[in-house]
DNA sequence: CGGATTTGACCCGCGC
DNA sequence: GCGCGGGTCAAATCCG
């Protein structure tokens, strides 16, 4: 799967699922300490690296990482009352991957959410399979609404390159699921090749694939406002 | 001048 | 116990 943004030039974007997210990023060591914390990655087909996702960020470290040539940094949340951290690499395999690793929950709506579609493409961008209810939710009062194929982005797919760029399926959750049986994927019309549809809905294959927690749920409530959500 | 970024030091857990 | 590596802190610096 991948997901063109909406204003973002030449940019793809591949979720990876927290068991990958664990492995295609450092473990965390100190997480064990540390309160444990829902943790996601994505991979973007970017020239930058620090995409812009709604949020603001401070970045408070930098990291050379072994094995890639590439520092990783570690941006925070501008909200004080936002715990949410995001370390930004680029892919060793592929330099024009950059991947992001959310880690936590924010505790607030994005700063860019209601200032148009650009802020909920984003959102969207982020989200994957929430991406497709929330064009159809957007479409409602935003004009024009965001196209869901530039959303699923197939005519600029990038085939991840990176052998960390696993098979970019979306986790099991409540919410996904819920969004997997909505209309949203099935709309005749809307793109619904089984190459971007399904990989996005599609449940993790393997079972060693942690059990969902409200994580998922938590960031679409975060980037999608109650009222907009389906269901 | 305030906020963001940079960067070296430090802390901590893990593996040997 | 020690070294390594990831993650964080905080002072210095930059920038609007």
């Amino acid at each position: 799967m991948a997901v063109s943004l909406i204003g973002f030039d030449s940019a793809c974007v591949c979720l990876i699922r927290p068991a990958a997210a664990a492995t295609a990023t450092a473990t965390a060591k100190k997480g064990q300490k540390r309160a444990r914390q829902p943790r996601f990655a994505f991979m973007t087909k970017s020239e930058i690296d620090h995409l812009e996702d709604g949020y603001r960020w401070r970045k408070y470290g930098q990291k050379a990482v072994k094995n890639s040539p590439f520092p990783r940094s570690y941006y925070r949340c501008t909200n004080s009352k936002c715990t949410v951290k995001k370390r930004v690499e680029r892919s060793s395999d592929d330099p024009s991957v950059v991947i992001t690793t959310y880690e936590g929950q924010h505790c607030h709506h994005t700063a860019s959410f209601q200032r148009g579609v650009g802020g909920a493409a984003v959102a969207a961008h982020i989200h994957g399979a929430a991406a497709v209810a929330l064009a159809e939710q957007m479409s409602a009062f935003v004009s024009p609404p965001p196209q869901p194929h530039m959303l699923y982005g197939l005519p600029r797919l990038h085939p991840p390159s990176s052998e960390t760029a696993v098979s970019c399926s979306m986790p099991t959750t409540t919410s996904l699921q819920e969004l997997n049986n909505s209309e949203g994927l099935q709309r005749p019309g809307y793109n619904n090749s089984p190459q971007a549809a399904v990989t996005i809905a599609q449940r993790p294959p393997s079972p060693s694939v942690p059990p969902a927690v409200s994580f998922d749920k938590g960031l679409l409530d975060d980037i999608v406002p109650p009222g907009v959500r389906l269901g």
